[in-house]
DNA sequence: TTCTAATTCATAATCATTACGATTTACAAT
DNA sequence: ATTGTAAATCGTAATGATTATGAATTAGAA
């Protein structure tokens, strides 16, 4: 997910474009880590320091409902990042030491479905822990 | 787990017995489901109206830190529920209509290695939701 | 340019969790 | 049984993340 597409959305959806959603969606655009809304608040802080709270936490979640970013819980506190691109449903490897992600292009739940029939799956994690190549 | 083999483990590891552990430890084995802190003081606050946070959380803490309790993330809160006694590693499905646990003896981690070689796994997280078959 | 709903600000409230000094208690040693 | 002591709990406050809200501001349509 890039900017510009990010704006289509919101546009197309009735959102109006303000100079804090600028600034926030440039910083997501700016890193592939998974971020908090502290770490948010505490850039934008800097140039606008009157932020409001409000601002931050309505307007990511605004985003992660639009599926302009996703949403992951890391020990206790939300984290966001953009929205991949990728067009196929896919997973996520995050190093513990460097926080950046890799794309996992494979998915257990096919092969699960067929382990708990009668079961009706409406949602999964599977996210995986670690350090990678980089961080050894 | 059950109840004695919670005591074993907290003898054995110098902790000592008291009744507020007593009763936290009840109230997980009368349940397969996870509960929050909040659910435990509920419940023990109706008998020991001066019931402390510090307990409650410390002892949670505690528990998981043995082994005697697993923990997760649902919804932005902890949530725990005793160790499973299944001497091998697993996963669980959660119903979000009634809460109920199944243990799924399938793992996809072994799948999983061969396709990131380089990464160093360390953690994963892998947890199904939806209805089972009584709640459909 | 004006109007209006959307957005942000400023601030307080809430909710889960952690912290800590004072008091009490389990249990081991006497 | 009594005592001593570290562990546990209590009582209460602090912290940290998030949500709520009424007033002021602003984007974008008319």
């Amino acid at each position: 997910m890039n900017i510009e597409k990010a704006w289509d959305i919101l546009k197309k959806e009735g959102f109006k474009k303000t100079d804090k959603r600028e600034q926030i969606l440039e910083i997501f655009s700016q890193t592939e880590k998974y971020i908090t809304a502290r770490d948010i608040l505490d850039v934008m802080m800097a140039e606008h320091p009157g932020m409001s709270y409000d601002t931050i936490y309505r307007n990511l979640s605004t985003f992660v409902e639009l599926g302009i970013l996703e949403e992951t819980e890391l020990t206790g506190e939300k984290h966001f990042r953009m929205q991949c691109e990728a067009e196929h449903h896919h997973h996520h490897f995050i190093c513990m030491s460097c926080g950046n992600i890799k794309e996992i292009n494979y998915c257990p739940m096919e092969t699960l479905q067929n382990a708990i029939p009668g079961y009706e799956i409406e949602n999964h994690k599977f996210e995986i822990y670690g350090n990678c190549p980089e961080c050894h």
